[in-house]
DNA sequence: GGTCCATCTGAGACACGGTATCAACTAGAC
DNA sequence: GTCTAGTTGATACCGTGTCTCAGATGGACC
């Protein structure tokens, strides 16, 4: 996948060119590495994808595009059970993601009622909140479906 | 803080023979200094620590120790919203740390009302949650009113 | 108290994830 | 086409955590 240039560029791309960052071939790389991508993957995964589908590109730039896409809220860090952690493509502002531990997509859960049990939190303990995670691992519906 | 035993084992120590491992003198120092901490510590936190107070502890058997606490439900692992990690002690079953960024004390939350927002993810879109991690990060009450 | 064995320990090598450095390259403005 | 700042890849490096293994030690049993 190294010729055709036909197709339309992937939103990842276009919000390079907006944020005014320069669009290089090592960057649409790891791009469409990352569209590739079904669901969420760690940094080894996309280290290997890259080591087979474009051989010249460096670890180093993997990393700083992936810190890149961040800054710019393109993808987002998720923190696994296991302690390690992973990336999710994503383009909304806040929210959270709920991961398949089975087949490994990822669906993105709304804030809808979790405000107010920090509110609480809040009122109770006089804490003020200034930024939370919330990670929701577990089956999704299609692999409880396919399990049924 | 090497010589006086005449003071009631901590709570840890109680727990670890109860869960028939032994009670051996490194993980007495890892108790101690666990016990020692005030709010969340980092490993390396408690490795520089433990160099200090308890020379002779070895750096593998200061995580193994960990592990073992861990597993034992006495400390429970964070992640930090860098990317880091860090730990608390902690006792009861299943809850969750409000952070302060500024003193690094850590309180309880429970699950008041987010049992609630996971069963409305499921219902809407199927998953099936099968654990969760929440982690509020902010600043304390005592933190607001020093700063007020 | 003494003996014994499984468990535990410490040292150090190792694997891995991520960062810093730096000369060479290139996107894109002019 | 030219130029320059931003970007890149190679590589060295650092911190965190794990593995191995010979030696030490807890505590059970005598």
């Amino acid at each position: 996948m190294s010729g055709g240039h036909g197709h339309s560029a992937p939103p990842l791309l276009t919000a390079l060119a907006n944020a005014g960052v320069r669009v290089t071939e090592p960057r649409r790389a790891v791009a469409a590495l990352v569209t590739a991508q079904d669901g969420h993957f760690t940094t080894a995964e996309l280290v290997t994808a890259a080591r087979a589908e474009h051989p010249g590109l460096g670890r180093a730039t993997i990393f700083r595009a992936l810190d890149l896409f961040t800054l710019l809220g393109l993808v987002e860090r998720v923190d696994l059970p296991d302690g390690g952690h992973a990336w999710v493509a994503c383009e909304t502002a806040h929210h959270h993601h709920a991961i398949c531990t089975r087949c490994g997509r990822s669906t993105e859960v709304d804030d809808h009622g979790l405000a107010e049990v920090l509110a609480e939190v809040a009122g109770r303990s006089g804490f003020r909140v200034t930024t939370h995670r919330l990670e929701v691992f577990g089956t999704c519906a299609s692999c409880v479906a396919a399990s049924a």
